[in-house]
DNA sequence: TCTAATGCATAGCAATGCTAGGTATGTTAA
DNA sequence: TTAACATACCTAGCATTGCTATGCATTAGA
């Protein structure tokens, strides 16, 4: 079970990531990250949504209702300008931390 | 300036691993720290301290006050332990959300 | 027609992070 | 001498926040 604060920590660039892609919506972020992350991250509903609006009133991402083929209607997210420049600041402070974590864990015997 | 997320993630994994090479002390860990993010990781030790506290009620680390040879007072932490075993889990779980991350940057133009 | 899956939303409060403040000693420079 | 800085540890207290729990609506399948 993976903490809350690495959850809290990944998201932010899970969601951007993800949506460097393509569009997406709330529904299908959490199970293509499930997905990805072979069942180990699970986000909720009431977690994610009012991160997305979250994410929305920062300007990092915009939304739009449409009709999906099946009649249902979805809210689809893009990446905004500065979401694309967040994102490339969020890999460099995760790569930062990476690699501090990287030069200990070499030094620890019978971790790999 | 690194999100409290991620500082709030990397705590755990970071403290561990440092003592998994020896005994230190609160004070040595924030400039331990600082050192081996080139100073992008800044503890505070209103931040620190109060999670190390935590960190022995948990039985993670076992600490003992010592005479330096400046004659100053320490109290030195070192793994118990559990907190060997933790360390091993918290190592994978980052990898389980580096592993994610990894995929989805690998497939973003101009990140690297 | 009942259940499960899809899909979005938020009130409300329990839990908590950490700022801000405190104590004390050793060292250096003026 | 003594001021200033570095070292070293501690915590009260509360503003902030995460997310549980719940609700609503539609479509698919059994």
């Amino acid at each position: 079970m993976i903490s809350k604060e690495l959850i809290a920590a990944s998201t932010k660039p899970l969601v951007l990531a993800i949506l460097s892609e393509g569009e997406s919506y709330g529904y299908e972020l959490i199970q293509r990250v499930k997905d990805l992350s072979g069942g180990n991250i699970e986000w909720s509903e009431g977690m994610l949504y009012p991160f997305l609006h979250w994410m929305e009133d920062e300007g990092l991402i915009e939304s739009e209702w449409k009709e999906s083929d099946s009649g249902r209607r979805r809210k689809y997210y893009r990446l905004s300008t500065q979401g694309t420049r967040t994102l490339k600041t969020e890999y460099e402070h995760w790569l930062t931390v990476h690699n501090a974590l990287t030069k200990l864990w070499k030094t620890v015997p019978h971790l790999t």
